[in-house]
RNA sequence: GGCGCGGUACCCAAGCGGCUAAGGGAGAGGUCUGCAAAACCUCGAUUCGUCGGUUCGAGUCCGACCCGCGCCUCCA
């Protein structure tokens, strides 16, 4: 049974998707006003595990990510460089792809922009207005929350007690009522808009995204998540258009992942301690590192980055390095071990099961690792032979289907002058030479390659 | 003011009423090694923010309080 948090209901709920074997999925994606920050990706790194985690149950996915190439910062970014908005905003579209490969983001089946789904949204702008849920302000259209009695209900929020919070309204349109949200903008000198049944104008931000999942995933989707930040009011006002409009439940499973601060405090480009993903890994950050560490804290808690958890995440991870690569250049002796056989299986078997409670990663870790320790130790006993070995292996490899975090087995090849160097030292070492075998020790490891004298002879490993 | 989250060893972190409180990092001692590295073994919280309460039994439920943080305005 696989079990998640559903922010509508407020507790754990048993997954069970419209179509059976079937799961319908939509992510809020990136604004593409900047290059996203490492908050972002931890966002998406929530979403990645939670899909590469029904992929591994068994689930088809149909999973669509929207692009935000339209809003108040995209169009505000656009007219401060004084050029057109689809060329402010294709280069950030470009860095987005590029990055979620790195960060090994297994890429959605379709990724809608607004800018080209501005008709999907005038019919449901339209249709809410035809069914009384909107109305026209000077040339705006803008949705009327009281009549729909279901508002509030997700974000659990009173719309009263909002109203005892003085809060000032930044919006400048006009509107009856200050909780309405705007569905259609009336076009405003300077800013790009689109000539259509409801006059020329720009969609609301919510609008966007209730008109293209749906376009792509029907009116009920299964799963749909996003930041806690999210909440409200924008899945709010998501549900209510697209319940309005459709008449049907929305999204079945609401699923928020919490904020990443820095340091303990929230992220921010004046408290200096805001870092785009790109930041990072132009001081030499390994992505994968960052992939662990954003993985390896539970979604639904708050992530708190810094560099010594970097460092942590590091060595956490190069321990699960360090294991398969002493399975894959170790000489096996043959026969088998039935017992090893079974632990692998009962590994796997764990793993999925404390994932499948609400992606309880950090349970799913310790499987991993209580794995990791208990083969070692048949390691350093010779217990292994050549069949489990091999069984171990797969089972790792198929535990990084979800996690993703092992390195790619490319460059398994040094440049001649390296391996000079190492055969030169075998000799110095042969020779006694300590001195001379450590300084070119030392001097590959400054390199980033490591050493180390087995009994099998020596192996190198590359640390970045 | 309203809504919400968290406080478990030096650090990260699981635990959702009942075996000796997971796992990782860092540290100490040991095995192996020319020395390292990796790996293994051993050690490390009589205790889970504080104080009360419920219970045969509580990090785990209830109440109060203290501390930290987030949202209520664009925001993952």
């Amino acid at each position: 049974m696989i079990r998640f948090y559903n922010t509508l209901s407020g507790r754990l709920e048993e997954f069970k998707p419209v179509k059976p074997g079937e799961v319908r999925l939509y992510t809020c994606g990136p604004t593409v006003y900047d290059y996203p920050h490492i908050g972002n990706y931890r966002a998406y790194i929530f979403e990645d595990l939670l899909k590469r985690f029904l992929l591994f149950s068994g689930f088809r996915v149909r999973h669509v990510m929207n692009i935000t190439d339209l809003d108040d910062k995209t169009i505000r970014g656009a007219r401060s460089q004084g050029i057109p908005l689809a060329d402010y905003t294709r280069k950030y579209i470009e860095a987005f792809f590029e990055d979620i490969k790195t960060m090994r983001i297994l890429p959605a089946d379709v990724y809608p922009r607004a800018t080209e789904h501005i008709p999907d949204m005038v019919r449901m702008v339209k249709g809410l207005l035809d069914k009384g849920y909107a109305y026209i302000k000077e040339g705006s259209v803008y949705f009327s929350i009281e009549k729909f009695p279901a508002y509030g209900r997700l974000s659990k929020i009173n719309l009263d007690e909002l109203k005892a919070g003085a809060r000032i309204d930044s919006d400048e349109y006009e509107k009856e009522s200050v909780h309405d949200f705007a569905l259609w903008k009336k076009a405003k000198e300077g800013e790009p808009f689109w000539e259509t049944e409801l006059g020329p104008g720009r969609p609301g931000w919510h609008i966007e995204c209730s008109a293209m999942s749906t376009r792509y995933l029907g009116p009920t989707i299964d799963i749909h998540c996003g930041g806690i930040d999210n909440i409200f009011p924008h899945h709010e006002n998501e549900i209510a258009q697209s319940e309005a409009y459709y008449g049907q439940k929305f999204v079945n499973y609401w699923l928020h992942c919490h904020h990443l601060v820095v340091e303990g405090e929230k992220m921010s480009k004046s408290r200096g301690n805001f870092y785009r993903l790109r930041d990072l890994l132009n001081k030499d950050v390994d992505p994968l590192d960052l992939r662990f560490l954003l993985l390896s804290t539970h979604y639904r808690k708050m992530l708190n980055f810094t560099f010594d958890n970097l460092a942590q995440a590091k060595a956490a991870r190069q321990r699960i390095i360090d294991f398969v690569y002493e399975l894959e250049h170790r000489t096996w002796a043959s026969g088998s071990e039935p017992q090893v056989s079974a632990l692998a299986d009962k590994t796997l078997t764990e793993f999925t099961k404390t994932l499948a409670d609400d992606l309880n990663i950090s349970a799913a870790l310790a499987v991993v690792f209580d794995f990791i320790r208990e083969i070692n130790l048949g390691l350093t006993r010779d217990m292994i032979k050549k069949t489990e070995a091999e069984k171990i292996l797969k089972t790792i490899y198929k535990l990084d289907e979800i996690l993703a975090i092992l390195p790619e087995k490319k460059d398994e090849n040094l440049p001649a002058e390296i391996l000079e160097k190492i055969e030169l030292r075998q000799k110095a070492r042969k020779e006694k030479n300590f001195k001379l075998a450590d300084s070119i020790r030392e001097e590959l490891r400054q390199m980033g390659i490591i050493l180390e004298d087995t009994k099998e002879g020596i192996r190198w490993k590359k640390i970045k």
